[in-house]
DNA sequence: AATATTTACGCAAACGATGTAGTAATATTA
DNA sequence: TAATATTACTACATCGTTTGCGTAAATATT
């Protein structure tokens, strides 16, 4: 029942508590026949060693966070994935807090993890994480974060993001490619930088088409989505609706093939749509999406890679590096003008 | 940068450690005029309990594990989201783990876990946990375990799932009001309790409809997608294929999907399909999929919420309780004979 | 006024593992 | 052979908190 610890197995084997530690680290002090001995028994009476003892000790949490603003979103999901393989590997833990875009959430999740919890923490930033101050507190405590997607520019650090600029362009170019005259771009809030390279993408596009970009064109959605479906049934309502919609995420996408299917809008003929997504059951929509698919597994996994870096050489700091992955454009039916 | 700690405070407010550290817990053996004191120059400083120290001395972590197959899957994605908020309420922090359905990472993970690492572990064990020797060790070290989900009926302990049983039969109900003669079903693997429940709702429905239950309709799937695509082409392939199709899984489903439409079979003319799902999509789908949604959050937050109200009394052990949730039918055109 | 009780604090021993500094016993070298 | 180095171990302080116990002063009770 008891888990046993070093002072037990010590007795047992009637060595002191050190000798038996030493062993079982493979210290040098310690003489083959001895460590065998150790080893031997420490299995046979399943011991492991306390991790709040060693952590408190060696100041180790062997611990990483991740902070998101979600869990039930292909793209973090993912990227989870990544990460929690690469911890593994690592012999390290994953934490997990959801900030639900909530910048409050994540100003009191960082202040828990000031305290050592953790060795270090990779983080996407909410939608509305302006104000980076908490973030700087925190890096100042010697705890390194490693951003992902939604970075933080201000801060000094590794940042793993894809090539949202570009990825903004190749869509905007896309749609006017396939006949758009008007379109529009559905953004997340417009705090944060990847919002901010997926829209200069789009502006840039249209400028060297010669196309207006018309300020009612960008619709700032939020996290509220029944905000957002008012949002965009207001865009698509009436005659003077845009032929083609870029949406710099997921779920503004979905949200707009909802409002389509309500307002009877057919998606290509009326209205293209393209988008950033990682749904798996993209091409099974109907009409298939066209999407831009960041790489989030291997984000993450880079992230976390990035992270272990660091802390295998127990360098608390990490100093600023942009690692840009590429997204792949896949296109469906929804964005494409029907021969 | 460096952390404040009680030897600090004590200093400063010239106390003792212990007067400091029960001045803020609170403990009735200080007077209030110093605990006033103590209180607000720890705002002050800043000062926030190092976890190790007192995870050390009280035997307490504040986290909990939990323990899924996946993390890019709508239903964990959901069960996570609410077991994240139960954790944050109660001022816990949750570690996760993921198996990819392997039962030898499982065992790995449960070993892991052993040393005290979380006060409990919430989970959904693969889908090839039959032997559960792993899972009752593990409770003999007195850390309790919550199965949500994918239980493990031979441990005593609180189960949290869903009225699959019911769901197997009100969708094989719901086939066969359509029209369906020949149902199959499939299934992930067959080891686990959620896919007996399931399959022996279909059988049972199939029985009332005197209806023949062919073994080679109960199709076995298992965690290689591409062998699932194989195994579902090969029973949908010939003329001699069911017409209607029970997922017990919303992988399944997409794969099968995706296989009718390589095979140009018309859904749900030629096959009807309905499976368990939470996919937000499913009634955006070409054609829309009816499900079995399963109240993924709430399983989460119920799972929880059972577990904290053991911890809260430091009970190390729960007894045995199902708790059963109802599944929500949802038609949809993927299973509707069409008129 | 003498005694009992309460209040408000400090001391010190845990919790379990780690690592430095020491100590015998043996091995090596001058 | 004496001085030195090496080997294989042990003792002990330490990480930061918590908590049982002790105690002096203040207050209450007889």
């Amino acid at each position: 029942m008891a888990a046993v610890n070093l002072k037990q197995l010590a007795k047992i084997l009637d060595l002191s508590i050190s000798t038996v530690s030493k062993a079982l680290r493979d210290s040098h002090e310690i003489g083959d026949a001895t460590k065998l001995r150790v080893l031997a028994k420490a299995k046979e009476m399943d011991y492991t060693p306390n991790p709040f003892a060693s952590g408190l000790r060696r100041n180790k949490s062997k611990t990483i966070a991740v902070v998101v603003p979600e869990v039930a979103n292909n793209y973090f999901a993912l990227a989870i994935n990544g990460i929690e393989r690469i911890a593994q590997e690592n012999d390290y833990h994953v934490l997990i807090y959801l900030t639900h875009e909530d910048i409050e959430k994540e100003k009191g999740i960082m202040k828990h993890l000031e305290n050592k919890r953790v060795d270090g923490v990779l983080m996407s930033v909410t939608m509305n994480t302006s104000n980076q101050t908490h973030l700087s507190d925190f890096q100042q405590k010697g705890i390194p974060i490693v951003f992902f997607d939604r970075i933080c520019n201000e801060i000094e650090t590794a940042k793993i993001t894809t090539d949202d600029y570009i990825s903004g362009i190749n869509a905007t170019k896309h749609l006017i490619e396939n006949n758009c005259k008007d379109i529009a771009f559905l953004s997340l809030g417009d705090e944060i930088s990847i919002m901010q390279k997926r829209k200069s993408g789009y502006l840039e596009e249209l400028h060297k088409n010669n196309m207006e970009a018309k300020p009612e064109r960008i619709v700032k959605c939020g996290n509220d989505d029944e905000m957002n479906y008012q949002l965009v049934k207001e865009l698509l309502t009436g005659k003077n609706k845009p032929d083609g919609i870029f949406a710099s995420v997921e779920k503004l996408a979905i949200t707009t093939y909802q409002v389509c299917r309500e307002l009877n809008i057919n998606i290509p003929e009326e209205v293209k749509i393209i988008c950033f997504s990682n749904l798996e059951t993209a091409s099974l929509l109907s009409p298939s999406l066209s999407t831009i698919t960041q790489p989030a597994y291997n984000i993450g996994k880079t992230a976390a890679e990035v992270m272990f870096k660091y802390l295998d050489k127990n360098k608390t700091y990490i100093p600023n590096e942009n690692i840009v992955l590429q997204s792949t454009l896949h296109i469906r039916e929804s964005s494409q003008q029907i021969v």
